[in-house]
DNA sequence: ACAGCCATGTAACTTGTTACATGATTTT
DNA sequence: AAAATCATGTAACAAGTTACATGGCTGT
């Protein structure tokens, strides 16, 4: 999603061609996520699609020059104006690794830990590294690196806090003996599940299950 | 592709059927990221097509059961074994959009980065909350439920450092009159590029375009 | 009878990735 | 002539999301 958004955005200071977008995107992101070509005119195709930039006539050269509508426009405005999602966005696949593996029975999961750390660490030390060589940016697409830069160490920073936070959480589990999942037993019922209306008012809306998943996802 | 393995992960521990995959994963994250059913029949298609999993016969009710092959318990072994791919991967959405806002002329960034920040504020607050009901996890349930927000508090919070650390930044920017990006107006050469043997010598490997892209991608 | 869960599945769609095909242009 | 870049595109595919269809079972 944010590949369409950032060529409509950078369409909107211009008509630009295909291959042009490319150069522009790399510029500023720094070559961080080299962009395939290919994607480029497929996103291009849906872009036009929904009437969000229109097709030009190609140029001597052969160049077919993209241009952005009003409601492409409208669009960047409304992109720059709204937080990213980080709800449903968000879904970390090292979480949902770690998660599931603490439930299952005969893995090591503080190895699991260490595994990820030691790679996590690797990343960190090649990133700040990298970030010395341009702490003072005098450039744009320097500047626009070095966010990103910047982003993926505070990133990668707040993992390995949470993965040392994680090991003593975990020896404390441990002590505490709570084991692992075993696959549930129980068929569950078929049918119009059974309700009891005393014991409904009794809890309320404190059922754990039931709150939990409303405070994280936060449907509105 | 997590979900995809930790399904895949849960057939290591015994036989499933399809709804029960949901309700087993649903446990184990805590319902944080809710399973559409239809999705978990097709990755059962994919996970059998590739001979990771082998559908067996319906019982009396027409549950069709799943079990995992030899091939699938090795996946699930090296996925337990090796950690998650923080390169190519993460391609974190804002980031993305932080640093193409940056080079946009007429772009508030300030701005950009308030409104990201009230919205990872609000969720932060609500993830805290949700915390405090689960401190002490006594269950399997719980304590998989905890690490994974944990997790999204470690990373939110990582994510606020950040914002707070760039205002900074692009304010000393500003005063540097580091100006945004204009579309590059030259257009590219065609054919095969000039090469200067003697500057290219001179310059070594030190081109800033070339050692950056190095840096983070690294790529063996 | 009907609501609501259990259970399986299909269809259409989106974003994104990889690989390939094609031709023009220009330097070696 | 060969190599490398500029430039446009297509095809196949993966993973995920939403919506829908179908039937069985059971409590109200």
């Amino acid at each position: 999603m944010s590949i369409r958004q950032s060529l409509l955005a950078i369409l909107d200071q211009g008509p630009c061609y295909g291959y042009q977008l490319r150069t522009e995107f790399d510029r500023r992101t720094g070559g961080t996520w080299p962009l395939n070509v290919g994607q480029i005119y497929q996103t291009l195709d849906r872009l036009e699609r929904d009437d969000l930039i229109a097709k030009g006539e190609a140029d001597a050269e052969g160049r077919a020059y993209y241009e952005i509508t009003d409601a492409g426009h409208a669009s960047v405005a409304s992109w720059l104006a709204s937080p990213v999602d980080r709800q449903s966005a968000t879904r970390d696949e090292f979480a949902i690794k770690l998660a599931i593996a603490s439930t299952l029975p005969g893995v090591d999961v503080a190895q699991v830990l260490q595994v990820q750390r030691m790679s996590t660490l690797a990343l960190l030390r090649d990133l700040t590294r990298t970030k010395q060589a341009i702490d003072e940016p005098t450039t744009p697409e320097d500047l626009a690196y070095l966010l990103i830069v910047d982003g993926q160490i505070f990133r990668l920073d707040g993992e390995l806090r949470w993965l040392d936070h994680t090991e003593g959480l975990l020896a404390r589990a441990a002590a505490a003996a709570v084991k692992p999942l075993p696959l549930s037993t129980e068929t569950p019922k078929r049918g119009r599940p059974f309700r009891d209306r005393a014991a409904d008012e009794a809890s309320g809306s404190e059922r754990a299950d039931a709150s939990r998943a409303e405070a994280v996802v936060l449907r509105p």
